[in-house]
DNA sequence: CGGTGAATTGAACTCGTTCAAGCTTGGTGG
DNA sequence: CCACCAAGCTTGAACGAGTTCAATTCACCG
């Protein structure tokens, strides 16, 4: 199971044989990215890079030094397609919160393939219509008090890693710092601190060993007003 | 100039005129929608939606009954583009801000275009991308105090309006009401009007009769760390 | 055994909220 | 023409969530 890239395209519609080939031949020469460097050194707009393993994040370093997380990249993820806008994103960057292995894929060789398989077009529709609506969420979810958002955090973290095989029912490995977690829910470490302990007496998580289990996936999910409709996992109407 | 659309659309790449034309036609049925009413009231994937006046907003009611706006919608912006992904957003709804003039576009006959026109679909992508540039923005920006916040909001409004031939140099017509302000970055209506009181002090904004003037946008931009990249009015780079 | 990164705790402080009231304006009906 | 009403804007004061600063503990690693 080291393709969690095309088990998460198949839920966008089903793929032919062929094009699964036609996706797994790109992501043969892979890359290791050491955790705390960003995955994408070079500007240029000729590369996509899908993470294989491990999980970064999208982030901006704002003026007074806070770093903002604004959404994670996971195993099965592309990022710097949105590159393809010309001047975009220049000072959004990528950063390997966990070690990566990454796979560079050419640009062309992807317009390629989307062109040439219709469900590969499809695909990447939903991957682009499901990254807008997962970062709507988020703006929805700043407006949540602390626990309440870190809760809907874990949900979608939960959920999405289930679809790639890398979560259990009701756990997955979760090896992150609370500091990266405070940048990507927008508070200070201190708070996060604070919030996790809180989430923890009320056994809405068991967090250690690197490993974050959820006792009563429902409970937490009704706390953290998580509902996964907007992950769009039942595919495109189109 | 009644066709903002198109005008926005241009910013992808050139359209043939040919491509001008099939578009227009789309948008030639328009219907009102009077302020704080929802502009999609019925469920369904078959319709696209395209505000050709007035602004609306995409947003979200929280349990607690706050209601969150997550994205302005400007003349010559589409929505429901989205909703192609079945069940997704289902509890995202779009409100008229001010009145509205609407065409509703049936999905099969855009999905028709951009098969048929490379331009058109080129500039769907772009559009698409925008959007979640937008949003990602927006995250970010939620990490700000709010005078900050909502300096950068005004940036963004006076750009995306300037665009579309909605604004001139330094000020806009701006017919929303503060708590509209406050839902969409995300304070209290009380504290955003502490707000706009302190930016009107410092002579940041100029805000009365409906219009929004900008004595010093370099000033305004600067305060409100506004960079227009993530905007991508250069186009796509593929 | 020292050193580094992460988690934790306390205390003072600040930004933003909430509650509650008063004000201003434009519209409506008598 | 005035009385009244509803929306939106403004203000004050108490409160609360989250920050900041500073220090401590702990585990791991060379």
């Amino acid at each position: 199971m080291s393709e969690p890239f095309i088990r998460k395209l198949e839920h966008a519609g089903i793929l032919s044989e062929v094009e699964r080939c036609a996706l797994r031949i790109l992501t043969t020469n892979r890359r290791a990215v050491l955790a705390r460097h960003d995955i994408v050194t070079s500007p240029g707009t000729e590369r996509v890079h899908l993470v294989t393993s491990g999980i970064a994040g999208r982030y901006k370093v704002l003026r007074d030094g806070t770093r903002r997380i604004i959404s994670f990249v996971l195993p099965g993820d592309l990022c710097w397609v949105h590159a393809a806008a010309i001047s975009a994103g220049r000072d959004l960057k990528i950063g390997a919160l966990t070690p990566c292995l990454v796979a560079d894929i050419s640009r062309p060789q992807l317009t390629d393939l989307i062109q040439t398989y219709p469900g590969i077009s499809r695909a990447m529709w939903w991957v682009t219509l499901t990254e807008l609506s997962r970062t709507r969420e988020w703006v929805v979810n700043d407006s949540r008090p602390a626990p309440e958002r870190f809760a809907h955090l874990i949900c979608e973290l939960l959920v999405s890693l289930q679809v790639v095989g890398m979560a259990g029912e009701d756990s997955f490995e979760f090896r992150l710092s609370q500091a990266d977690v405070a940048d990507a829910i927008g508070v200070s470490h201190v708070h996060i601190n604070r919030v996790v302990q809180a989430l923890r007496t009320q056994e809405l998580i068991v967090w250690c060993d690197q490993t974050l289990r959820i006792p009563n996936v429902r409970r937490l999910k009704a706390f953290g007003e998580f509902d996964p409709g907007y992950l769009c996992l039942d595919g495109l109407a189109i």
